[in-house]
DNA sequence: ATTATCTATAGATCTATAGATAATGC
DNA sequence: ATTATCTATAGATCTATAGATAATGC
């Protein structure tokens, strides 16, 4: 049996998942699961079972299976969100705040514990319960779409021609297949950085690449410095 | 009662859905319910009542639920695969033979009846049984690969810098976000042929376009032509 | 007393099969 | 006789709830 140094009936099984709390270890059983075998086809026994507990030890966390789903997106979406807008308001070039986007928002696709991207087709999603998650990954959307008519408009304005619509959504697009590349365990470990690389490339932006890493690295560096004072 | 002029026993409701057979009324029918709800949260139930006839009717046309999905993926892979490589063969610059694959494969998924390209990421496809079909994609990404490759081999040559690597399958993940762009609910009419264009502008090919668009439209209308006579 | 777990189960599915039935075809 | 459908149902789930139990905390 396992072993006990807190309130509550002791488990049968020993603890096997990350996470501080029963709760976190739930999320990462679903979160795997969830991923590699879909939302629907993953049943509460699974989930319980993957963590090593009775199928019913869940509701005394979780109201529904739907709560589940709903706390991973949360916990997965808003910072990815949040970290655009901060960059979109930095003072930095319009090439180097959608370097330092898409590569922030890659690194958390691409080395995430698990493909938690691969969440956000789920039709599951189309419900009106998740509708919030949706709007954010929408707003998220029209972040990368500012950013990118202004990478457009500069270059336009230094006379490039045969340039992209920004209504195009290279840049989120762009992004969104770092979740399949993972499917297909295809791709490289700096996959998000040449993601990035070849998101300013699709646009045509034809500058000074070494200053653009910099100043995109600078980017994320001062993010992550107002996350840690946070 | 619903009419009827062929033998068996007659249906209680009216035909509903396109098709000349049972068969492509009820591949209709999952697809769009495959599509827009997943398949694992499809029952045969709600296909059957989607066709219109009682749920074991399916039964006396599919195997089991998994068939319907493996005939549904069948006829949409095959022939998308089939094109890239007879377009591959066909004497065209490389980049128009790119704009042409990225064409053909794009309008086969922005056109189709239903999304039917959301299926391609379904946890089931990993199981033994669609092997042939994760195969089959596999295939697709190794021939777009390959003519992306002459393309950027050209560039080099011409001397153009800073240029992608062939294996960042910039072409089938471009492709790919369709997909996404078609749940959304987003993107144009001609969403095929920008993401053509976009994805020879991603390569860093910045030669004469109309030229271009031109050869791409040659090379597709004689493989139109090919099948016609098959 | 509170908490985290457990056992047990109700009620609602869902897939697939067995076998009856109502047409047409020969 | 053959075919396409129907009705009925077995057996296996699956989610969520009720209530018992075994720890710690006060």
């Amino acid at each position: 049996m396992a072993t006990t140094n807190s309130a509550g009936r002791p488990r049968l099984a020993d603890r096997r998942r990350p996470g501080e709390t029963a709760q976190e270890e739930i999320l990462d059983a679903a979160a795997e699961l969830f991923t590699t075998y879909g939302f629907a086809s993953t049943s509460t026994r699974k989930i319980a079972e993957a963590v090593g507990v009775r199928q019913a030890t869940l509701y005394h966390y979780f109201a529904t299976k739907d709560d589940i789903l709903e706390t991973l997106l949360g916990t997965s979406v808003a910072p990815t969100l949040e970290a655009a807008q901060q960059i979109r308001t930095a003072s930095a070039s319009p090439a180097a705040q959608l370097h330092a986007m898409v590569t922030y928002d890659g690194t958390q696709l691409w080395t995430g514990r698990w493909n938690i991207g691969a969440l956000y087709l789920l039709p599951e999603l189309r419900t009106e319960r998740f509708r919030p998650f949706v709007r954010m990954r929408e707003t998220l959307r029209s972040t990368y779409r500012d950013v990118a008519r202004d990478v457009l408009d500069l270059l336009a304005a230094a006379g490039k021609e045969n340039l992209p619509d920004a209504d195009e959504d290279i840049p989120l697009r762009f992004v969104e297949t770092l979740v399949n590349l993972r499917w297909d365990d295809a791709g490289h470990d700096d996959e998000p950085q040449r993601t990035a690389d070849a998101v300013i490339r699709a646009l045509g932006w034809g500058g000074d690449w070494e200053a653009l890493h910099a100043e995109s690295t600078a980017l994320l560096r001062s993010l992550r410095g107002n996350n840690a004072r946070a």
